[in-house]
DNA sequence: TGGTTTTGGTATATATTTGGTTCATTATAA
DNA sequence: TTATAATGAACCAAATATATACCAAAACCA
């Protein structure tokens, strides 16, 4: 229906067929495109609208113009979730951890209720129990931080932490944690864990903001300790 | 074509057609649909009619018109994203931005380059061209915050920015938006914008949260002012 | 290395396309 | 009847498309 059967194309007409040439895969990530003067030829329309049609693909990301070189497909035809949260590292998982767990415990103070601190409480002592068994504390340390989101109450945070704690890097991740997770390590976290889930329940959100960054200062530094290994 | 043979359309059932080949996707984002005269032509009514129909999508925010260019969807069909980031409110969202930009901020010094920062002052630019078009204005906002997220370099954080715009694209917000972008509004925007940039560059990653942290507060303000409306 | 070719970037003048507007007329429903 | 909606035509103004020529960066090749 939009491409008009006997009208002339336009850029947007050109726009379209080569953003579905894309979405498809025909044109793959890094492909270059045939030059615009022999684009222009093969759809029958000027330079010029070949030009205005691949700058606009250019603002909307699809592809990349290198003056001199050609015109890069710089799509990724992902768009889903998968893709680049898969391959995320674990550095990049802990900066969005430092973005965003912070500013959990300030909301948490906001809208948390006491069903929430008592299950945070919970897991603080399961976490206790588990001092000197690494898999047990890991598995209630990653419950207390998903519950920290859910006293937040605000379904898109809950469901960001939910992505982070599932993504596949995580178990890299988790393994590299048990390396270090000795008695010690386990009883400091223990303790940031206890001062911001008191924090918290002092209405504190800013003491509870920033016992958790040092937590996860703390943990940034056992990870990278573990890497060095 | 598709229209029963005895009943003539009118602008409504003109409307419901495109709305639907909208929704079905066979008409998809950023495509023109056919001139109006062709419009007409093919559904056999007046020019007139189409023009209507047209209007009253365009505020509905399905399509939007440009004079000597032609008429082009705006309305992204949602692809993907699981349910509950669909359903988030306004104001869940702006508490996600809180919680990540600041930091990204922070992020984009460390690990930004020249050109990342080069791309924010050209979006800085074209911010400022459009201070009195609420449309462009949006649409470069959406970019530079996008733009921001990539200069951290981190794919987990580039990825949560996209799912959040993702979400702005659509629905109430920019309606809400448009009703409270006036120039004055767009002018502090401006400036904050600037202000974020100017901090990046000089390498100063707190000033640079802080002001984020600033924009975020006012945009918060201008939000409930249009809920209250 | 250095010259040649390819490729995108820019400029200009002209023609065409496209939405914006108006108005007299016709058709339909309340 | 009146009020509303659609029609069809003409004209305007903005944006786009065309065609051509030349420039500059990158790639290529001897």
């Amino acid at each position: 229906m939009n491409s008009s059967p006997q009208g002339k194309l336009g850029a947007a007409d050109i726009c379209a067929i080569l953003r579905r040439e894309i979405s498809k895969g025909s044109l793959e990530l890094h492909d270059r495109l045939p030059p615009e003067r022999q684009l222009a030829d093969s759809y029958g329309v000027a330079r010029g609208t070949i030009r205005e049609a691949l700058n606009r693909l250019e603002k909307e990301n699809y592809v990349e113009i290198r003056r001199g070189s050609g015109t890069y497909v710089t799509y990724a035809q992902n768009t889903s979730s998968s893709l680049s949260i898969d391959h995320a590292n674990p550095l990049e998982l802990m900066d969005a951890r430092f973005a965003l767990e912070p500013h959990i415990c300030r909301l948490a103070v906001l809208h948390g209720r006491r069903a929430d601190f008592d299950k945070l409480e919970e897991l603080c002592d399961r976490m206790e129990r588990n001092t000197n068994n690494p898999a047990g504390f890991s598995e209630a340390d990653t419950e207390f931080h998903r519950a920290l989101a859910q006293a937040t109450r605000n379904n898109l945070l809950i469901w960001m932490i939910e992505q982070i704690t599932s993504v596949r890097g995580q178990e890299e991740w988790t393994r590299m944690r048990h390396v270090t997770l000795d008695g010690e390590i386990i009883g400091q976290y223990n303790s940031h864990h206890r001062s911001i889930l008191n924090a918290i329940r002092a209405r504190e959100p800013e003491r509870a903001a920033s016992v958790m960054k040092r937590h996860l200062e703390a943990a940034r530094l056992t990870l990278t300790r573990a890497a060095e290994t």
